[in-house]
DNA sequence: CCTACGTTTCAGAAATTTCTGAAATCACTG
DNA sequence: CAGTGATTTCAGAAATTTCTGAAACGTAGG
Protein backbone atom coordinates (compact mmCIF):
# COMPACT_ATOMS: atom_id res chain seq x y z
CA UNK A 1 0.00 0.00 0.00
CA UNK A 2 0.76 3.12 -0.74
CA UNK A 3 0.42 6.32 1.14
CA UNK A 4 -0.94 9.90 0.23
CA UNK A 5 0.85 12.73 0.65
CA UNK A 6 -1.71 13.48 3.49
CA UNK A 7 -1.90 9.86 5.00
CA UNK A 8 1.95 10.36 4.52
CA UNK A 9 2.77 13.24 6.92
CA UNK A 10 -0.26 12.63 9.53
CA UNK A 11 1.76 9.54 10.04
CA UNK A 12 5.24 10.53 10.80
CA UNK A 13 4.45 13.55 12.58
CA UNK A 14 2.87 10.50 15.11
CA UNK A 15 5.96 9.05 14.55
CA UNK A 16 7.86 11.60 15.22
CA UNK A 17 5.18 12.60 18.68
CA UNK A 18 6.09 9.22 19.88
CA UNK A 19 8.92 10.09 21.56
CA UNK A 20 7.81 12.77 23.86
CA UNK A 21 4.34 10.45 24.37
CA UNK A 22 6.09 7.64 25.76
CA UNK A 23 5.54 5.45 22.84
CA UNK A 24 8.19 4.23 20.19
CA UNK A 25 8.51 5.69 16.67
CA UNK A 26 6.88 3.03 14.86
CA UNK A 27 4.12 2.39 17.38
CA UNK A 28 3.20 6.03 17.17
CA UNK A 29 2.98 5.68 12.78
CA UNK A 30 1.47 2.69 13.47
CA UNK A 31 -1.24 3.90 15.17
CA UNK A 32 -1.54 6.95 12.88
CA UNK A 33 -2.32 4.52 9.80
CA UNK A 34 -4.75 2.92 11.34
CA UNK A 35 -6.18 6.09 13.02
CA UNK A 36 -6.57 7.76 9.23
CA UNK A 37 -7.78 4.36 7.44
CA UNK A 38 -11.49 3.60 7.43
CA UNK A 39 -11.13 0.31 6.93
CA UNK A 40 -9.27 -2.62 9.43
CA UNK A 41 -5.57 -3.10 8.42
CA UNK A 42 -3.29 -6.28 8.97
CA UNK A 43 0.31 -6.30 9.90
CA UNK A 44 1.33 -7.00 6.27
CA UNK A 45 -0.37 -3.96 5.03
CA UNK A 46 1.33 -1.99 8.10
CA UNK A 47 4.46 -3.46 7.46
CA UNK A 48 4.63 -2.22 3.55
CA UNK A 49 2.90 1.05 4.16
CA UNK A 50 5.59 1.33 6.88
CA UNK A 51 8.82 0.46 5.25
CA UNK A 52 9.39 -1.14 8.42
CA UNK A 53 10.09 -4.92 9.57
CA UNK A 54 7.15 -7.04 9.83
CA UNK A 55 8.45 -8.26 13.32
CA UNK A 56 8.45 -4.62 14.17
CA UNK A 57 5.10 -4.19 13.47
CA UNK A 58 4.18 -7.20 15.58
CA UNK A 59 5.61 -5.61 18.78
CA UNK A 60 4.12 -2.39 17.89
CA UNK A 61 0.51 -4.27 17.42
CA UNK A 62 1.45 -5.60 20.95
CA UNK A 63 1.79 -3.02 22.66
CA UNK A 64 -0.91 -1.06 20.85
CA UNK A 65 -3.06 -4.12 22.38
CA UNK A 66 -1.54 -3.80 25.55
CA UNK A 67 -2.62 0.10 25.49
CA UNK A 68 -6.44 -1.12 24.87
CA UNK A 69 -5.97 1.56 21.76
CA UNK A 70 -6.80 -0.91 19.14
CA UNK A 71 -9.31 -3.43 18.32
CA UNK A 72 -8.35 -7.09 16.39
CA UNK A 73 -11.30 -7.82 14.13
CA UNK A 74 -11.56 -10.81 11.77
CA UNK A 75 -12.55 -10.93 8.18
CA UNK A 76 -14.82 -13.97 7.01
CA UNK A 77 -12.70 -16.60 4.71
CA UNK A 78 -9.34 -14.60 5.98
CA UNK A 79 -7.44 -16.00 9.01
CA UNK A 80 -4.91 -13.09 9.28
CA UNK A 81 -5.27 -10.59 12.01
CA UNK A 82 -7.02 -6.74 11.20
CA UNK A 83 -7.00 -4.19 13.53
CA UNK A 84 -9.02 -0.71 13.62
CA UNK A 85 -9.23 1.89 16.16
CA UNK A 86 -12.32 3.24 17.60
CA UNK A 87 -14.76 5.34 15.83
CA UNK A 88 -15.23 7.18 18.44
CA UNK A 89 -13.09 9.84 19.72
CA UNK A 90 -14.26 10.34 23.30
CA UNK A 91 -13.95 6.67 23.76
CA UNK A 92 -10.48 7.04 22.01
CA UNK A 93 -9.49 9.65 24.81
CA UNK A 94 -10.83 7.75 27.50
CA UNK A 95 -8.77 5.14 27.03
CA UNK A 96 -5.53 6.82 26.59
CA UNK A 97 -5.89 8.91 29.91
CA UNK A 98 -7.03 5.79 32.19
CA UNK A 99 -3.70 4.30 30.59
CA UNK A 100 -1.88 7.20 31.51
CA UNK A 101 -3.02 7.08 34.75
CA UNK A 102 -2.74 3.50 35.36
CA UNK A 103 1.54 4.16 34.09
CA UNK A 104 2.43 7.44 35.28
CA UNK A 105 0.00 7.53 38.38
CA UNK A 106 -0.90 5.06 39.89
CA UNK A 107 2.22 3.87 41.03
CA UNK A 108 3.52 6.45 42.57
CA UNK A 109 0.52 7.01 44.54
CA UNK A 110 0.82 3.00 45.74
CA UNK A 111 4.61 4.30 46.16
CA UNK A 112 3.48 6.92 48.07
CA UNK A 113 1.41 5.20 50.15
CA UNK A 114 4.03 2.63 51.35
CA UNK A 115 6.44 5.06 51.98
CA UNK A 116 4.08 6.56 54.98
CA UNK A 117 3.22 3.48 56.00
CA UNK A 118 6.61 2.85 56.89
CA UNK A 119 6.16 5.15 59.12
CA UNK A 120 8.00 8.33 61.03
CA UNK A 121 11.97 8.30 59.54
CA UNK A 122 12.32 11.37 61.81
CA UNK A 123 12.22 13.91 58.76
CA UNK A 124 9.27 15.76 58.82
CA UNK A 125 10.03 17.98 55.86
CA UNK A 126 10.23 15.18 53.78
CA UNK A 127 7.07 13.36 55.58
CA UNK A 128 4.69 16.04 55.20
CA UNK A 129 5.36 17.19 51.73
CA UNK A 130 4.56 13.11 51.06
CA UNK A 131 1.80 13.27 52.32
CA UNK A 132 0.61 16.49 50.58
CA UNK A 133 1.32 15.37 47.49
CA UNK A 134 -0.59 11.88 48.11
CA UNK A 135 -3.15 13.67 49.17
CA UNK A 136 -3.12 16.15 45.74
CA UNK A 137 -2.99 12.77 44.14
CA UNK A 138 -5.97 11.13 45.92
CA UNK A 139 -7.99 13.92 45.43
CA UNK A 140 -7.34 13.82 41.57
CA UNK A 141 -7.72 10.48 40.75
CA UNK A 142 -11.09 10.63 42.90
CA UNK A 143 -12.22 13.75 40.76
CA UNK A 144 -10.99 11.72 37.58
CA UNK A 145 -13.49 8.73 38.77
CA UNK A 146 -15.93 11.04 39.15
CA UNK A 147 -15.68 12.37 35.12
CA UNK A 148 -14.86 9.05 33.97
CA UNK A 149 -18.44 7.93 34.99
CA UNK A 150 -19.67 11.13 33.40
CA UNK A 151 -21.49 10.11 29.80
CA UNK A 152 -19.89 12.13 26.73
CA UNK A 153 -22.55 13.74 26.51
CA UNK A 154 -22.30 15.45 30.08
CA UNK A 155 -18.92 15.49 29.68
CA UNK A 156 -19.12 17.54 26.27
CA UNK A 157 -21.38 20.02 28.02
CA UNK A 158 -18.83 20.55 30.63
CA UNK A 159 -16.33 21.12 28.24
CA UNK A 160 -18.79 23.58 26.33
CA UNK A 161 -19.40 25.28 29.12
CA UNK A 162 -16.86 28.17 28.96
CA UNK A 163 -16.70 31.11 31.27
CA UNK A 164 -19.97 30.02 33.27
CA UNK A 165 -17.66 27.48 35.05
CA UNK A 166 -16.76 29.19 37.61
CA UNK A 167 -20.52 30.41 38.33
CA UNK A 168 -21.42 26.96 38.38
CA UNK A 169 -19.29 26.08 40.80
CA UNK A 170 -20.01 28.85 43.54
CA UNK A 171 -23.89 27.99 43.11
CA UNK A 172 -23.03 24.08 43.84
CA UNK A 173 -23.84 24.55 47.64
CA UNK A 174 -21.03 24.77 49.13
CA UNK A 175 -18.47 23.27 52.01
CA UNK A 176 -16.42 26.40 51.35
CA UNK A 177 -17.46 29.90 51.74
CA UNK A 178 -18.02 32.53 49.22
CA UNK A 179 -14.78 33.02 47.40
CA UNK A 180 -13.89 36.75 45.43
CA UNK A 181 -10.51 36.61 45.54
CA UNK A 182 -8.64 35.86 42.28
CA UNK A 183 -6.35 32.85 42.13
CA UNK B 1 25.08 14.95 51.94
CA UNK B 2 23.84 11.69 52.57
CA UNK B 3 20.04 10.58 52.38
CA UNK B 4 18.01 9.59 55.17
CA UNK B 5 16.01 6.24 54.18
CA UNK B 6 13.13 7.43 53.57
CA UNK B 7 14.38 10.52 50.85
CA UNK B 8 16.46 7.36 49.12
CA UNK B 9 13.77 5.73 48.47
CA UNK B 10 11.26 8.65 47.20
CA UNK B 11 14.24 9.84 45.08
CA UNK B 12 14.98 6.70 43.44
CA UNK B 13 11.31 6.19 42.65
CA UNK B 14 11.20 9.24 40.75
CA UNK B 15 14.14 8.38 38.75
CA UNK B 16 12.76 5.59 37.47
CA UNK B 17 9.58 7.13 36.97
CA UNK B 18 11.37 9.28 34.93
CA UNK B 19 10.95 7.50 31.28
CA UNK B 20 7.00 7.27 32.16
CA UNK B 21 6.97 11.09 32.66
CA UNK B 22 9.10 12.16 29.70
CA UNK B 23 12.29 12.76 31.31
CA UNK B 24 15.64 10.80 32.35
CA UNK B 25 16.66 9.17 35.52
CA UNK B 26 18.73 11.93 37.09
CA UNK B 27 16.45 14.65 36.16
CA UNK B 28 13.84 12.59 38.12
CA UNK B 29 16.34 12.45 40.77
CA UNK B 30 17.14 15.78 40.91
CA UNK B 31 13.51 17.26 41.36
CA UNK B 32 12.16 14.50 44.02
CA UNK B 33 15.10 15.68 45.93
CA UNK B 34 14.45 19.59 45.22
CA UNK B 35 10.88 18.63 46.06
CA UNK B 36 10.95 16.86 49.86
CA UNK B 37 14.21 19.56 50.66
CA UNK B 38 13.09 22.23 53.04
CA UNK B 39 16.22 24.35 51.97
CA UNK B 40 17.27 25.45 48.89
CA UNK B 41 20.03 23.15 47.14
CA UNK B 42 23.29 24.15 44.80
CA UNK B 43 24.37 21.76 42.60
CA UNK B 44 27.19 20.47 44.88
CA UNK B 45 25.13 19.31 47.55
CA UNK B 46 22.87 17.55 44.59
CA UNK B 47 25.74 16.02 43.04
CA UNK B 48 27.02 14.58 46.14
CA UNK B 49 23.87 13.11 47.17
CA UNK B 50 22.96 11.68 43.98
CA UNK B 51 26.24 10.03 42.83
CA UNK B 52 26.03 11.47 39.38
CA UNK B 53 28.37 14.18 37.53
CA UNK B 54 28.52 17.75 38.11
CA UNK B 55 27.96 18.02 34.31
CA UNK B 56 24.68 15.77 34.30
CA UNK B 57 23.31 17.81 37.28
CA UNK B 58 23.79 20.94 35.41
CA UNK B 59 22.04 19.84 32.48
CA UNK B 60 19.11 18.92 34.91
CA UNK B 61 18.56 21.80 36.25
CA UNK B 62 18.69 23.38 33.03
CA UNK B 63 16.36 21.02 31.86
CA UNK B 64 13.85 21.56 35.17
CA UNK B 65 14.13 25.60 34.43
CA UNK B 66 13.44 24.99 30.89
CA UNK B 67 10.15 23.14 32.56
CA UNK B 68 9.77 25.92 34.43
CA UNK B 69 9.62 23.61 37.36
CA UNK B 70 12.41 24.84 39.58
CA UNK B 71 12.95 28.71 41.40
CA UNK B 72 16.34 29.96 41.29
CA UNK B 73 17.44 31.45 44.55
CA UNK B 74 20.77 33.42 45.88
CA UNK B 75 21.65 33.31 49.63
CA UNK B 76 23.30 36.30 50.56
CA UNK B 77 26.91 36.22 50.85
CA UNK B 78 27.04 33.26 48.75
CA UNK B 79 27.14 33.24 44.61
CA UNK B 80 26.35 29.81 43.78
CA UNK B 81 23.09 28.88 42.82
CA UNK B 82 20.04 27.39 45.12
CA UNK B 83 17.22 25.84 43.77
CA UNK B 84 13.57 25.15 45.29
CA UNK B 85 10.51 23.74 44.26
CA UNK B 86 7.39 26.05 44.75
CA UNK B 87 5.99 25.18 48.37
CA UNK B 88 2.31 25.49 46.45
CA UNK B 89 1.71 21.99 45.38
CA UNK B 90 -1.42 23.54 42.95
CA UNK B 91 1.19 25.75 41.67
CA UNK B 92 3.14 22.80 40.49
CA UNK B 93 0.82 21.01 38.95
CA UNK B 94 -0.38 24.12 37.02
CA UNK B 95 2.90 23.91 35.68
CA UNK B 96 3.29 20.54 35.02
CA UNK B 97 -0.15 20.72 33.33
CA UNK B 98 0.86 23.47 30.95
CA UNK B 99 4.23 22.12 30.14
CA UNK B 100 2.95 18.61 29.11
CA UNK B 101 0.03 20.22 26.85
CA UNK B 102 2.82 22.87 25.33
CA UNK B 103 4.75 20.36 24.63
CA UNK B 104 2.70 17.29 23.88
CA UNK B 105 -0.69 18.92 22.54
CA UNK B 106 0.10 22.13 20.74
CA UNK B 107 2.68 21.19 18.03
CA UNK B 108 0.21 18.06 16.94
CA UNK B 109 -2.65 20.91 17.20
CA UNK B 110 -0.42 23.23 15.22
CA UNK B 111 0.51 20.62 12.97
CA UNK B 112 -3.70 19.17 11.99
CA UNK B 113 -4.34 22.83 11.42
CA UNK B 114 -1.83 22.69 8.46
CA UNK B 115 -2.56 19.29 6.84
CA UNK B 116 -6.24 21.09 7.05
CA UNK B 117 -5.25 24.11 4.93
CA UNK B 118 -3.27 22.05 2.51
CA UNK B 119 -6.65 21.45 1.22
CA UNK B 120 -8.59 18.24 -0.29
CA UNK B 121 -6.34 15.46 -0.99
CA UNK B 122 -8.72 13.03 -2.28
CA UNK B 123 -9.10 11.25 0.95
CA UNK B 124 -12.15 11.75 2.32
CA UNK B 125 -12.26 9.40 5.31
CA UNK B 126 -8.33 10.47 6.25
CA UNK B 127 -9.52 14.68 5.83
CA UNK B 128 -12.77 13.84 8.02
CA UNK B 129 -10.81 11.95 10.91
CA UNK B 130 -7.79 14.81 11.19
CA UNK B 131 -10.89 17.73 11.19
CA UNK B 132 -12.57 15.58 14.22
CA UNK B 133 -9.71 15.01 15.92
CA UNK B 134 -8.75 18.67 15.56
CA UNK B 135 -12.16 19.56 16.62
CA UNK B 136 -11.75 17.25 19.86
CA UNK B 137 -8.11 18.81 20.31
CA UNK B 138 -9.58 22.30 20.18
CA UNK B 139 -12.49 22.10 23.03
CA UNK B 140 -10.16 19.77 24.95
CA UNK B 141 -7.28 22.94 24.81
CA UNK B 142 -10.25 25.77 25.54
CA UNK B 143 -11.65 23.74 28.41
CA UNK B 144 -8.26 23.78 29.85
CA UNK B 145 -8.10 27.20 29.56
CA UNK B 146 -10.90 27.84 31.63
CA UNK B 147 -10.04 25.77 33.76
CA UNK B 148 -6.38 27.10 34.19
CA UNK B 149 -8.09 30.85 34.94
CA UNK B 150 -10.29 29.64 37.83
CA UNK B 151 -8.74 29.72 41.18
CA UNK B 152 -7.29 27.03 43.52
CA UNK B 153 -10.62 27.30 45.65
CA UNK B 154 -12.73 27.05 43.04
CA UNK B 155 -10.28 23.95 41.60
CA UNK B 156 -10.54 22.42 45.01
CA UNK B 157 -14.05 22.72 45.44
CA UNK B 158 -14.69 21.42 42.05
CA UNK B 159 -13.01 18.40 42.32
CA UNK B 160 -14.41 17.44 45.74
CA UNK B 161 -18.13 17.99 44.58
CA UNK B 162 -18.17 14.40 44.01
CA UNK B 163 -21.15 12.36 42.84
CA UNK B 164 -22.87 16.10 42.40
CA UNK B 165 -21.47 17.01 39.21
CA UNK B 166 -23.65 15.56 36.34
CA UNK B 167 -26.71 17.05 38.56
CA UNK B 168 -24.33 20.55 38.64
CA UNK B 169 -24.11 20.01 34.39
CA UNK B 170 -27.51 19.11 33.81
CA UNK B 171 -28.40 22.36 35.93
CA UNK B 172 -26.73 24.63 33.72
CA UNK B 173 -28.95 26.18 31.38
CA UNK B 174 -28.69 24.11 28.51
CA UNK B 175 -27.53 24.40 25.04
CA UNK B 176 -28.16 19.94 24.76
CA UNK B 177 -31.26 18.68 26.08
CA UNK B 178 -32.02 16.57 29.21
CA UNK B 179 -29.82 13.80 29.50
CA UNK B 180 -31.53 10.29 30.77
CA UNK B 181 -29.38 7.80 29.26
CA UNK B 182 -26.09 6.68 30.42
CA UNK B 183 -22.76 6.45 28.88
C1' DC C 1 -0.29 -35.69 11.15
C1' DC C 2 1.56 -33.04 7.27
C1' DT C 3 1.43 -28.54 4.96
C1' DA C 4 0.74 -23.89 4.34
C1' DC C 5 0.03 -19.61 6.21
C1' DG C 6 0.26 -16.40 9.70
C1' DT C 7 2.16 -14.62 14.13
C1' DT C 8 5.46 -14.19 17.89
C1' DT C 9 9.89 -14.49 19.97
C1' DC C 10 14.51 -13.40 20.50
C1' DA C 11 19.46 -12.48 20.04
C1' DG C 12 22.21 -9.32 18.02
C1' DA C 13 22.70 -4.84 15.22
C1' DA C 14 21.60 -0.14 14.87
C1' DA C 15 20.06 4.02 16.63
C1' DT C 16 19.21 7.03 20.24
C1' DT C 17 19.64 8.88 24.71
C1' DT C 18 22.07 9.66 28.80
C1' DC C 19 26.14 10.52 31.31
C1' DT C 20 30.92 11.93 32.14
C1' DG C 21 35.34 14.52 32.47
C1' DA C 22 37.84 18.04 30.56
C1' DA C 23 37.91 22.40 28.76
C1' DA C 24 35.66 26.74 28.01
C1' DT C 25 32.99 30.38 29.77
C1' DC C 26 31.22 33.53 33.06
C1' DA C 27 31.28 36.81 36.80
C1' DC C 28 32.60 38.49 41.03
C1' DT C 29 36.55 40.14 44.09
C1' DG C 30 40.45 42.14 45.43
C1' DC D 1 42.19 43.37 35.12
C1' DA D 2 44.21 39.02 37.10
C1' DG D 3 42.64 35.37 39.98
C1' DT D 4 39.32 32.37 41.88
C1' DG D 5 35.21 29.88 42.20
C1' DA D 6 31.06 28.57 39.94
C1' DT D 7 28.59 27.05 35.89
C1' DT D 8 28.04 25.49 31.16
C1' DT D 9 29.38 23.23 27.04
C1' DC D 10 30.68 19.47 24.42
C1' DA D 11 32.81 15.37 22.38
C1' DG D 12 33.15 10.81 23.29
C1' DA D 13 31.81 6.69 26.39
C1' DA D 14 28.25 4.10 28.38
C1' DA D 15 23.72 2.66 28.77
C1' DT D 16 19.33 2.00 27.01
C1' DT D 17 15.91 1.49 23.59
C1' DT D 18 14.46 0.29 19.14
C1' DC D 19 14.61 -2.46 15.14
C1' DT D 20 15.64 -6.48 12.27
C1' DG D 21 15.98 -11.19 10.29
C1' DA D 22 15.83 -15.76 11.34
C1' DA D 23 13.90 -19.25 13.79
C1' DA D 24 10.19 -21.03 16.60
C1' DC D 25 5.52 -21.44 17.31
C1' DG D 26 0.51 -22.01 16.46
C1' DT D 27 -3.37 -23.52 13.88
C1' DA D 28 -6.70 -24.56 10.25
C1' DG D 29 -7.34 -27.54 6.21
C1' DG D 30 -6.31 -31.32 3.61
Amino acid sequence: MTLTPLQQEFVLHFGEMGSRWGINRTVGQIYALLFISSEPLNAEIITDALGVSRSNVSMGLKELQSWNLVRLKHLPGDRRDYFTTPDDLWEIVRTLVAERKKREIDPTLTKLRALELQGPAGDDYAEARIAELREMIEMMTSFYAEMEKLETERLVKLMTLGGRIAGLIDKAGGIFPALTKRN
